[in-house]
DNA sequence: TTGTATGCGTTATCAA
DNA sequence: TTGATAACGCATACAA
């Protein structure tokens, strides 16, 4: 049933499977050379010869085989992103937006995650990525000097989601320093003067650069206040809910409790909340809580926060792979830093009268 | 360090990039077939020439090109996944749980994330699965009949996860009905006579199936229980916070407030919490609130839910796509039912003595 | 156990 | 503008 280009219109509907070029060709009277430029930008193919083969392929539901376009062409139309866990808020908002341009223009995009070691150390070893892949994006992962020179040797464009304090190269990504300091300014514009943070582990894998960044940001913030930069208000627990109910069951056992508490994410600051409303502390009343990410839940729990663009960097980040690919731009070093904006809810609010 | 026996040593660091099959052989002095055989499964190969195809490939650092192997066998070793909004906590869990599995049998997920109708459309239409995929996982999409065909008609294993009430075929899911049950069964322990219900729009694409099935468990439990059937107790709004929010304003202007409130899914239920305590109703002394999912942040909430396993249900379906795949399975009529639990936490309680 | 040879379905080069 | 034809790199049936 397959070839016959006579064969009864319903026919094709149900061969689809094994339809490849010489098919189509056949059945539009040309040659596979015409019907391959015909079905991709079509330059230099006349009106006519265009519609017979675009409606040859329509009546055959031909769909080239991506593995023949692969290895005679050498491009893979494949974007690979790595990612820690994605599942978090932050990395499913990337790949999100990254999905969405990378569909339109008829891109796959290949997961990589990498939140355990085990896998993150199968990745940079056998590099499965080498022959996958015509770009990838690298999503809010610090990279050690190895990974990097081992994802440089791809030879293929590396597009970095969450600025790096490192190595340039193109990259899309909010200013963690600033941002953090606005956070500090609107506690102290509130009239706080006490304010703690809440972190992750400087050294934990998650997100070292980010957690460096920010924290350098509490502390300009507090400068810049005119403020004591206070370490030891700093409390670093693993990333996380968990983490964040546990530093600030921390902070509780100080001997002088902050007015409020910036939180590196708004994870931690769910945590956060949890622990104060556990111990029948009143938000904002006590203790003023801020956050950072905007996170989906943000405004259930009315968290005060620092929102940043999860979604559209990794938008923005597909693109700019894309734009690498196709030499539709002469940055190879483009860094796109993305505004951060202060929303304010119902977390944060004047410091209590005690102090 | 890495090649040494014939070729200089940095040599091979750094041209990674071109080797292929024919390099490897003629370093290991053997046919390319015999290469071929070695790298996959090495059946029939002696352990000496085994040896030296390994050295030689590993002093290479070669890495066979995917494209080729696909072309030449057929098989593209790829599942494609099938989701509606990737970013969700249930779906970012099942597609988290599938990529282990794959990635860890050497074989790769293409998302399809198809929230929208245009994308949703676009794949069935130009069905770009059609060349790129072994097999299908489909999650918790409630499909039409012509895309249930056209998914059929791919030829390629399809599993489903969370069960669909129509056709049969392969599936992992969990007793919606019987879960939503368990939740009422709960409340009416607690002694709650007048039980609510908050849940998304049964037209909604979203989940049409997860809504009908729950709702039919809400009154399945509320009968076993002896208490009445109430449609009117049902609440429907857009799934999610923001609708979970609403729901629970629509109930606040009835003339009789429930004491209890089952939602749909947590989300749901967060927004259902957010507008108790916006109003000052305490919860749980006013109102009881049970969820479904057992979110990542439903212990911030304190959030008392049917706990579901997501993540196991993604590593299932992935198992159980590869089984179909490498014929471990008879079984292609397979549907796993996993089982839920009650996660009694602090939003519900004994109702309130006004009635 | 190993090698030879063919085919997989495209893209791209070169002629026409 | 169109058509032959040689890669692309591997898997596999078959022969040895």
């Amino acid at each position: 049933m397959r070839g016959s280009d006579a064969a009864p219109a319903g026919a094709a509907d149900f061969v689809a499977a094994g339809v490849n070029i010489v098919d189509v060709a056949r059945r539009a009277g040309v040659s596979i050379s015409t019907v391959s430029r015909t079905l991709r930008g079509s330059l230099n193919v006349s009106g006519d010869t265009r519609e017979r083969v675009l409606r040859a392929a329509a009546d055959l539901s031909y769909v080239p085989s991506p593995a023949a376009s692969r290895l005679a062409s050498g491009r893979t139309r494949t974007i690979g992103v790595i990612v820690q866990f994605s599942a978090r808020w932050f990395f499913a908002e990337v790949i999100r937006g990254a999905e969405g341009v990378l569909r339109a223009s008829d891109y796959d995009l290949l997961l990589f995650n990498v939140g355990d070691p085990a896998s993150r150390a199968h990745l940079f070893q056998t590099m499965p990525l080498r022959r996958r892949v015509d770009g990838v994006l690298a999503v809010a992962t610090n990279f050690s000097e190895s990974e990097t020179t081992a994802l440089t040797r791809l030879g293929v464009p590396l597009v970095i989601v969450g600025h790096q304090p490192g190595p340039s190269g193109a990259g899309v990504g909010i200013d963690d320093t600033e941002s953090a300091a606005m956070a500090v300014r609107h506690l102290v514009l509130l009239g706080h003067v006490d304010i703690a943070m809440i972190s992750g582990l400087p050294d934990d894998p998650i997100g070292r650069g980010t957690t460096l960044a920010r924290r350098a940001g509490f502390s300009a913030g507090l400068h810049a206040a005119g403020l004591p930069d206070r370490p030891d208000r700093i409390v670093s627990e693993p990333w996380g809910v968990e983490g964040g109910r546990r530093a600030m069951e921390r902070l509780l056992t100080r001997p002088q409790l902050p007015t409020a508490v910036f939180a590196e994410s708004d994870e931690m600051a769910f945590g956060a909340l949890r622990t104060l409303r556990r111990v029948g502390l009143e938000v904002p009343g006590a203790v003023s809580v801020i956050g950072f990410d905007d996170h989906e839940l943000a405004p259930a729990s009315d968290l005060t926060t620092i929102a940043q663009p999860a979604y559209e960097q990794g938008r923005l980040a597909a693109a700019m792979a894309l734009d690498l690919l196709t030499g539709n731009t002469d940055e190879v070093d483009q860094r796109l830093t993305l505004p951060t904006r202060l929303v304010v809810r119902g977390t944060t609010g004047p410091p209590r009268r005690d102090l």
